[in-house]
DNA sequence: TGACTCATGTCAGTATTCTGACATACCGTG
DNA sequence: CACGGTATGTCAGAATACTGACATGAGTCA
């Protein structure tokens, strides 16, 4: 069971913990928004936009964590289906702030229900203390990971 | 900068923290397992197997959170590359159990190497205590989500 | 034994994301 | 002002992972 030596162990790996968790939440957030012809993605960048709008395509990429590239096609399909829209000019520079529409927000607001569900459900069994020390210990994490 | 309603604060919500520090961790091992001619999922697959050898296909992928068939085609190539072995013939049913050859067990020794160097650095600033918190935390998420 | 359910390995096609590349715009320093 | 460095938006192609589908083998139950 616990071969010791080279190996790093997986059982009590932050890391491997950290990538099922994530995973798990990944899986749980897309069988919600499914039925709600929504994508992870797609909430995620409709969510930041909601929060901030007017943010560019770069700025929404290293929000959602994927690269700007990915973050352009996307954006690309959501002004296509009327969700977001760009102005066809950059009013300085190349940057084109993004903006949602209302359509948009319409179908934010019924994946953020869903999303929020699914976030309780993960913080069910944790006490206000210990998702305040999750958050801190994760913070430290990223923090030393970029460093 | 905090608009309240209808949103998921984005600052404080640990689902977008596990993401976040999810893709930092990634991005870290890429970082320092592509001078080895190595990938994330490959390396995961890797060291998996040498803790329990003999794993499935299905195993293999249950354990690194692809699917089966991604794993199918990954097993294939880490066949083609001589990293692993499979038996033409299932012992039993049609589960083919997998195994690390030396060359496999060769190229994972480096990568451990480089990964831990990595996972070593994400726990820099966390005190004892916190990581054992951190993964009874994240446990706790986990088996709330899968429920 | 036979029927049913479930899990597995695998093929094929699709979708998503990435890497590479290019032109362009800002910004600092000399 | 000129210029190198950096950031942006975007196109194209490659890599990666996924969904759908099928045949097969194991286990269960009547």
């Amino acid at each position: 069971m616990s071969q010791d030596g080279a190996g790093i162990h997986l059982e009590t790996s932050l890391g491997y913990l950290l990538k099922e968790a994530s995973s798990a939440l990944r899986t749980a957030m897309e069988d919600v928004l499914r039925p709600l012809g929504m994508t992870v993605t797609r909430y995620s960048c409709l969510e930041l936009l909601a929060q901030r709008p007017g943010l560019s395509n770069s700025e929404l990429a290293r929000g959602t964590f994927v690269t700007r590239q990915s973050m352009n096609v996307l954006l690309q399909a959501l002004e296509r289906e009327g969700l977001v829209t760009r102005p066809p000019e950059a009013p300085v520079g190349k940057v084109l702030p993004t903006r949602l529409t209302p359509t948009g927000r319409k179908a934010l607001e019924k994946a953020t229900v869903a999303v929020r569900s699914v976030e309780l459900r993960m913080l069910a069994g944790l006490t206000d203390d210990e998702q305040a020390q999750a958050l801190r210990i994760l913070r430290s994490m990223v923090r030393s990971l970029q460093a």
